[in-house]
DNA sequence: CTCAAGCCTGCACAGATATGCACGTGTGTT
DNA sequence: AACACACGTGCATATCTGTGCAGGCTTGAG
């Protein structure tokens, strides 16, 4: 039960259980930040489109991206480096065509919790 | 199926129908930033803990809080300025105390995602 | 009243980021 | 061969963001 690391034993709590079980609930601090990190790969309006029209559409071309999002083509292949330096995506070269797909099931399961929140806003 | 708005129609796209079915996959561009501003919410490893921590070890006051991920209390209290401003947290004054407690569901369910893949790393 | 604990805020600074522009590369067409 | 298309890259810029420091405010204890 004692979580807390001796670096910072010195402070004394106000609820000692209460901070040994917020200790667990963050767990192992290398995969929280990776977790901030996908999460900051869906932190932007542009690649979040991006990444929600891949989950949907499979693989599409680049500028069939910037069509549907409404993101210059120059914009939409900065994003899809970060998503494809980030492992987020997959380029498929075919001709002079190249086309995306979603790589990572974390964030396909992000963008599913997205989904399940009303995908088009009730007209009413 | 032409869901392509007017304003770009005049580019003509590679797979027509991975356009429109992408466009239906991004919805409402307003639900879109929407969620942007939620999952920038995530993309910090402070603010991730704090949120881990606030999730799992309800009401918890600030400076456990600061114990429990290693931040400075100040780092804290701006973090949870944020996080309050943003709707995502709510405050509770106890005496000198200020207890935190996660509101949006949204924000709980992307944790819960979290949760799911390995809270804690297996030990070998 | 005096003091400490717990928490919040404003300010200044360093670091990261998204964007647009101009240009380069490779591919298919005429 | 000449051209247009699809895509990627580098650079410069404006903006945002996280952090630390100093100080202030409220609450409880002595």
């Amino acid at each position: 039960m004692h979580l807390v690391p001796p670096e910072r034993a010195h402070q004394h709590p106000i609820d000692e259980h209460t901070v040994c079980h917020a200790i667990e609930g963050i767990g192992d601090p290398e995969r929280v930040r990776a977790w901030a990190e996908r999460f900051a790969l869906l932190a932007d309006p542009g690649r979040l489109s991006l990444l929600l029209a891949l989950h949907r559409a499979g693989p599409i071309a680049v500028s069939d991206l910037a069509l549907a999002t409404g993101i210059r083509d120059t914009a939409v292949s900065q994003a899809l480096r970060l998503l494809r330096t980030s492992g987020a995506v997959q380029a498929d070269k075919d001709g002079r065509v190249v086309r995306y797909r979603l790589r990572a099931p974390e964030i396909a399961e992000l963008l599913e919790v997205l989904a399940t929140h009303g995908s088009t806003p009730s007209p009413g």
